[in-house]
DNA sequence: AAATTCATTTCAATTATTCTGAAATTTTAA
DNA sequence: TTAAAATTTCAGAATAATTGAAATGAATTT
């Protein structure tokens, strides 16, 4: 049977018009060529060479040269498709990413990721994560970015970085002047304007003031544009704070364990694309750390 | 290194959903198969089939898939081009053929050639035996069909078959009534028109005849015009004398040494390519008989 | 849930293929 | 003609592929 490597071989011999070449080139000894197209010659029935030097191909010779050349190359070019697939350099990747991180850490980050990568292709969708984790599990997006939650079936999640929880409310409120860490019993008195990242709160002092609550909003700038107008305060995750209205202020939960877990999310019916495991990786190698150096930056800038 | 045999082995088993299946189209055993699978993943980094059961891909195994049918597809046409012209089956072959075997016995003969071979694209020429030669020798033609003669420098020569000499004269002429054979002293009064193919004769007998000669006509069709319209008489090779018209007559020449040896001639200075190798080993299985066929034929329906 | 069947994997031994190094041969150039 | 360069040949060494048998793992039946 002609084997591909054979017409490979037989390839370079003839552009080179020399063993000698080819076998430099190809990292192989004259004789294991020689016997190579020997064998090559068998098959065929006919010589490719006029003689044993290499210089001049017979009419044979140049047929399957131009034949063999153009199916070296289909195979070549086949072959890097599926090595850069397998690899996770190429192929398309369809993300959902919750607005705070699509926002201020994928630019840079895919930005990266598109650096090292080759013939990728990504589609990025930012919604709530809701949505978020609907999209990866009904298959309309192959990597999700949002906090945990309900809903959680048949999804594979790994917790990227935690995002601390902050008060947000108006520089001229009376909670504004406060100093210190708040604690739940500060803000009890206020008009806490609910969204979805509270619903994963489950300190009791929290719940308490929770329940007082009759307004929730889900559009991150309509719920700042609440809380500005005066229509009372929230809370948000760092991240989220990071451009603030001028009349508003981020003040810091005192209680540590209430905080937004953000997690990459996949699927976990499928085995994940190449491309899909490359960015899990590059997510969790690189997000934690622009996360922090995200808000730390703010709180910098901030103060 | 990702090898294309063990692109056709994932391939087969991706189609046919199990080991056992492709292992018997492809003739090995499915360990084989498992090992060679086994080793496609190692190679990519990653799980071609979502269980061990062959049934479902993973998205790795549709991309490789996808790809590996078109390679292969590629691979396996290029094999077929390469092996069908190295067998003789396909290619380009120009033929130049002197006239009479080209009008006489190439039709049938190629028609048979034609019948084994798959996609040969055949261009014939005919002229007279110098064109002949000289299109073989400059390169123009592959296969030449002519009488051996002068200018045969760089081209070899095999003989397809001897063409016996008749005297072509009036049937109203007095040696139209001759019975036996004609022997040379018996046209010494005759005006013979000289014709290429008399150029070879060398009996003394006959060149103390053709001394006398004042005509010489190159195309057959003139040359028995001539002497259907009382010119003189000509001497032809039997094949010639096959389509005569009603009022001309072939009579045997007597001198058995004397014929046209039609000849195939190939450039010595190349290695043929297998198409011309097999046209001519056709030549040579086949005109042979085929030109007896044609004059015993001829000679039945004349008497 | 145990038992049965069917498909696949694993592994060591076998077989086949490919490669090498040295010597012999052939070709080219001087 | 000889010397130099390129190629071929060949036996042994290194690699790779294949097999058969046993083990494992999944589905199906009892």
């Amino acid at each position: 049977m002609i084997k591909i490597e054979a017409l490979r071989v037989f390839a370079n011999v003839a552009e080179n018009g020399s063993l000698k070449e080819a076998a430099e080139q190809l990292g192989r000894t004259q004789s294991a060529l020689s016997m190579t197209l020997k064998q090559l010659e068998e098959e065929l029935g006919g010589a490719l060479f006029e003689t044993d030097r290499k210089r001049n191909l017979t009419n044979l010779g140049e047929y399957v040269l131009n034949i063999a050349q153009e199916m070296l190359h289909q195979h070549d070019q086949g072959l890097d498709l599926i090595e850069r697939y397998a690899k996770g350099k190429s192929g398309r990747l369809r993300m959902a990413s919750v607005p705070s991180v699509a926002a201020l850490l994928l630019p840079k980050l895919l930005r990266g990721f598109l650096l090292d990568s080759d013939g990728a292709d990504i589609d990025l969708v930012d919604t709530d994560s809701v949505s978020v984790r609907d999209a990866v599990a009904s298959g309309r997006a192959d990597i999700g970015i949002a906090s945990a939650g309900e809903g959680m079936e048949g999804l594979r999640s790994d917790v990227l970085f935690s995002d601390h929880l902050y008060v947000i409310c108006r520089r001229d409120s009376t909670l504004a002047s406060q100093t210190g860490m708040i604690e739940y019993n500060m803000i009890a008195s206020e008009a806490l304007i609910m969204n979805e990242t509270l619903l994963q709160l489950d300190h009791p002092d929290f719940l308490a003031v929770a329940s007082r609550s009759h307004l929730k909003v889900r559009n991150i700038l309509s719920l700042l544009a609440m809380v500005s107008a005066g229509a009372g305060i929230t809370i948000l995750p760092g991240l989220a704070k990071v451009s603030l209205d001028e009349n508003l202020i981020a003040l810091p939960l005192a209680d540590k364990n209430c905080a937004r877990r953000v997690c990459v999310l996949t699927s976990a019916q499928r085995t994940p694309s190449p491309l899909v495991e490359q960015m899990v990786n590059h997510l969790k190698t690189h997000l934690p750390h622009m996360a922090r150096e995200k808000v730390d930056l703010d709180v910098l800038r901030k103060t």
